[in-house]
DNA sequence: GCCTGATAGTTGATGATGTCAACTATTGAC
DNA sequence: GTCAATAGTTGACATCATCAACTATCAGGC
């Protein structure tokens, strides 16, 4: 993007820095819960009613699939998650949340989706407006 | 902000919601530069030119005061940012970049804030409204 | 059926990240 | 000057993350 417009370079400067600065709040929150930030990434990718192979989640964090063994391991020892083999391809195990992991994960994102204070600066008007600029932008 | 709007809740759950996704194309961005994430953070919070202190950098990240000493061990043996005695208090130490620490992070800084195709999904007037909510959210 | 190559996940080795407690040096207030 | 508080380091330890090697399974061709 080489000619993108000075528009779409600031606005781009200015997620990034939103998300540098999302970022401090995870480890605290993640402490809370007694959670990681890693494991908090994964359990945020195991939808209830929705198990995902494990391969899914490695690629979805950008990580090798050796790591995702040992972040379950911790998950599953403490009954958070659990391994099913798959029905379809025996050599997949999908992950799925055990009724504990399935409320502590509703906590998680319930706490990480409360909006902050600062969103109040913002009007209606302009609160509609990013919400469907940011639907086109991530859809 | 019990009593958020629900447009409020939806900008939050889509911006928390980009953040992720954003959050699995550092890794990737980084070992094309020879760097970890986290070394990354450190790299953008030591601005070319305004030394700053080791503690800010903790409090900055969220992290301990030993976690930095650990990372900014690894970029100074490579060269990428020297320790220098404050002036004021001898307690403290502040980063300041080398020059190759400096093209580093300007190299970095470029390739993190180069905005994706998916923006020219917007119109400039989209692209405009979201520079000034953005501007005001953060400011 | 039987090879063969590709894929999903695990294991073990190794380095990086991150926390905690204990420590040194310095500061600031009394 | 004494004493609590602060900035940074060190060492111990758990977790995160990658790589190479391995097992089991799948899918294709023959």
């Amino acid at each position: 993007m080489k000619y993108a417009s000075s528009h779409a370079c600031d606005a781009w400067r200015l997620l990034v820095r939103f998300s540098f600065a999302q970022r401090a709040h995870l480890p605290l929150l993640a402490a809370e819960l007694q959670l990681s930030p890693a494991q908090c990434h994964v359990l945020r990718l195991i939808e209830p009613g929705r198990p995902i192979p494990m391969g899914r989640v490695a690629e979805t964090l950008a990580c090798d699939a050796s790591n995702v063994t040992g972040l379950v391991d911790r998950l599953e020892s403490r009954g958070l998650v659990r391994r099913r083999p798959s029905g379809a391809d025996r050599r997949v195990k999908v992950l799925a949340l055990t009724p504990t992991g399935s409320r502590l994960r509703a906590l998680l994102l319930d706490r990480m989706t409360t909006p902050p204070a600062t969103l109040g600066r913002l009007s209606v008007r302009e609160q509609q407006a990013l919400v469907r600029i940011l639907t086109r932008l991530l859809g």
